[in-house]
DNA sequence: TTGAAAGCGCTAACAT
DNA sequence: ATGTTAGCGCTTTCAA
């Protein structure tokens, strides 16, 4: 491979590409037999496929799936709409997707709306425009009207939400159990021996952190605690610098928490800095936790408690309800799956006796 | 928007996708005329402009992309190929890309390659057949042949690479100065005192960790410091766990390094854990380096001193370079463009004397 | 088992 | 300023 000159200059443009019709003429056959031959129709004699495959080898032929949709109507595209890819959650979904959706045979089509509804509603359009045969979406924190998933649905597209979903009824999605996550968080850092736990929560008119909300209060209630909402600081947002924020919020209160419960690890983080710049010692003084279970939470000090959200499987499952409502599109179950949440416990949260034993490494 | 519900089901399926010829139609007027209008070509009156951008707002008509493209001969999108988009490094380049290339009119088809040269291969293949107007690509590192990237250069279509690209004369793309990079670090650990570097290297037969290893051995031998190859230990893999075991390896050895310097920021917080395990302290006994300056430098503790390779930067670089290409597609000049890297000095490399004043946060 | 022919929805000459 | 016409490359009836 070495010393190897990269494109030779000779054929500058003009050499258009090889169709149906010039393997066609080539064979003398029609462009019919041709196509059924690519397809592998099962009406064509062996021979000729053979022949037909032969020659495309060998002339290069690739085919235009424009032409071929267009015709047909199936693009053979998925279209998937993330808020953002960064950390590892929504990446690990994605993977989850195209596995599963290239495995199906389709092609995967990447969109970020960077947390913008505009972005989100530009990329809704250009997917129906290119004529994907589904949409998979995990909706923008700015989002508030659902008239461009609407649309969607108007024209028969199939259309899965995952993760972050609207309130609405007859939609379908795959969704963690932010609910379940965050109540079994919360009893973990009862049983720590914590009485006066805050919670870091994330912007409520989103499914996914309004009932991580819900998971604290109901857990809280549940083992007798009382739920005060001068603990519940909202984050301005979910990175580092919205954790601190909060945090120094809290700490400027007049309640002295025992524990935090951030709705994100990345805000975890923050507080954490917050604490130790403030001479609080984590788990001793204040037990922390976040969630989403990201890589780093193992690679500080001391590592992250968090909730695990299994990622992957969440792609694939929205794959699965996207093949689902391909198939008998005419019943809209608005069918919703809720996937299991691990609560992986670390140093963290250790604030009292050594509880139940580690989950994790 | 509460209360709503989502899709009636009354037009179960039926409903025909409007096109122009049904504007055309209930205007009276050609679907050329439409045509034109909606792409607001110049020689159309502004009143039945906006006569016919009115009916399709009203209508609620989406152009058909693949007819367009199929017409035109031009997609409008934009095929990204990365290797993954884990960690933090990849998704700033696409953000880059899809900053520049939507504001240019260009729609970003995503596809992660997930380090194996089949994937890659077959994600050219579809981005070829799907007929988009360019290539953008970041190299798996299995990828040995180039002969999928030599037929997208045949069928004409602008091909840019990012990061990661072929030791090939012709080729364009933008890179980051890695062996830069790793010199002014390398040169950096040399200022703090350290005598005896060790460099925990990336696949040789890729550009990016052949570069930095070469900026690692030239810098030793500017300040004549001996080049023992018992100091460099090929990582397996880029992540902790490659770390890891290549700095197990390295204090099995008979040479006991003052500094180490991981090829990426992963596996240099695999080394880190390592290191402390041994009872070896960072950065007193041993400095520690990594490169790419992912987030979570900043979140362990000490902070990592790594190198920033200006990921948003790239994507940009490589946008912009498509659109050179495409405009004179006659000249291929193989141009590439090297971005400057940045050494970021953070705690972990702090062995000596306090060194140049940290250049961040 | 193969061929002929009609078009998917749009654009782009070329007319008018 | 608008209309006519001819396809882009493919799939898919309908015939043979």
């Amino acid at each position: 491979m070495d010393g190897q000159v990269f494109g030779d200059k000779n054929m500058a443009k003009g050499n258009k590409r090889v169709s149906i019709q010039d393997l066609a003429a080539e064979l003398g056959l029609s462009v019919s037999t041709i196509s059924r031959a690519l397809n592998n129709a099962l009406d064509v004699s062996e021979a000729t496929k053979a022949q037909v495959r032969a020659l495309a080898e060998k002339l290069n032929y690739q085919s235009n799936s424009m032409a071929a949709s267009l015709r047909s109507g199936r693009s053979h595209v998925l279209g998937v709409i993330v808020p953002h890819i960064n950390g590892a959650f929504f990446p690990a979904v994605v993977h989850g997707i195209e596995r599963l959706a290239s495995q199906a045979g389709f092609n995967v089509m990447i969109c970020q709306s960077s947390e913008e509804v505009g972005r989100e509603v530009a990329h809704v359009k250009a997917l129906l425009k290119a004529q994907v045969d589904g949409i998979l979406v995990s909706m923008s924190n700015t989002t508030r009207e659902y008239d461009h998933f609407e649309q969607v649905r108007r024209k028969g597209i199939p259309l899965v939400f995952f993760d972050r979903m609207p309130e609405l009824t007859n939609v379908c999605g795959v969704v963690a159990d932010d609910y379940r996550g965050a109540y079994q968080l919360t009893e973990h850092l009862i049983e720590q021996g914590c009485r006066c736990i805050a919670h870091l929560a994330g912007p409520q008119h989103l499914n996914i952190t309004h009932n991580r909300h819900q998971g604290y209060h109901d857990a809280l209630l549940a083992h007798g605690l009382p739920y005060d909402k001068q603990l519940v600081v909202p984050l301005s947002n979910s990175r580092e610098a919205g954790g601190a924020a909060a945090m120094r919020h809290l700490l400027a209160g007049n309640m002295r928490p025992d524990a935090v419960f951030a709705a994100y690890d990345f805000a975890a983080v923050g507080a954490m800095r917050v604490l130790e710049d403030h001479g609080l010692r984590v788990p001793e003084d204040i037990a922390l936790a976040g969630f989403s279970n990201e890589p780093f939470t193992t690679m500080i000090k001391p590592q992250l408690t968090s909730v695990d959200q299994h990622g992957v499987q969440m792609g694939e499952a929205a794959v699965q309800l996207f093949l689902q409502l391909q198939k008998r599109s005419d019943t809209f179950t608005g069918q919703r799956i809720v996937l299991k949440t691990k609560l992986i416990i670390r140093g963290s949260s250790l604030h009292g006796l050594p509880a139940q034993p580690a989950t994790s490494a």
